[in-house]
DNA sequence: GCCAACGTTGGC
DNA sequence: GCCAACGTTGGC
């Protein structure tokens, strides 16, 4: 089995918080709603069960990183894309022909204290991070490296 | 609430 | 295949 990759996923927490999912029945949740083609092909191709999210809270006066999760469940086709009740609703996307990928995240920890934006936009080192060039990716991969520092920038033991 | 950035759509 | 128009995201 290969090294677990690391990820990034943002939420608005006044649709979906970390406490949110916290709370869901065994602390899983499918995340589903991403209607964004790079993002989509990272659900469906890269993210593998045992990857580490950092879930990040977006549209919020200090947006920051505030936790973890675990992919529990890879790549499976977004269902919500097929239901017309759904703000999410995609009539392009079909059980046969799925458009819309999702993966399965369970809570895994709160950060010891939220790496905020502005903090990440300080160090150097970070300057590749897609939240901070791409800033629109709701989906985006962390390396290794920016992972265990960010890790420090919340306090976690190393 | 504003608006810049940028992904997507659709006319040509 | 180009690109203008449009819609959405998300920081501020």
């Amino acid at each position: 089995m290969s090294a677990p990759r690391y990820w990034l996923f943002k939420s608005e927490p006044s649709s979906f918080s970390l406490s949110d999912l916290k709370n869901r029945p065994d602390a899983t949740e499918h995340w589903d709603g991403v209607r964004n083609f790079q993002a989509r092909n990272f659900l469906r191709d890269e993210i593998k069960v045992g990857d580490l999210v950092f879930f990040y809270h977006s549209n919020i006066p200090e947006p920051a990183i505030v936790g973890i999760a675990q992919v529990v469940r890879e790549g499976y086709p977004d269902f919500v894309a097929w239901d017309p009740q759904s703000n999410y609703f995609d009539p392009r996307s079909t059980p046969e022909k799925p458009v819309w990928f999702m993966v399965d995240v369970r809570f895994v920890s709160e950060l010891p204290r939220p790496v905020t934006l502005n903090e990440l936009k300080e160090i150097p080192e970070l300057a590749q991070l897609p939240l901070l060039n791409r800033s629109r990716l709701s989906i985006q991969p962390v390396s290794a490296e920016a992972w265990d520092l960010i890790l420090r920038l919340a306090g976690v033991q190393g």
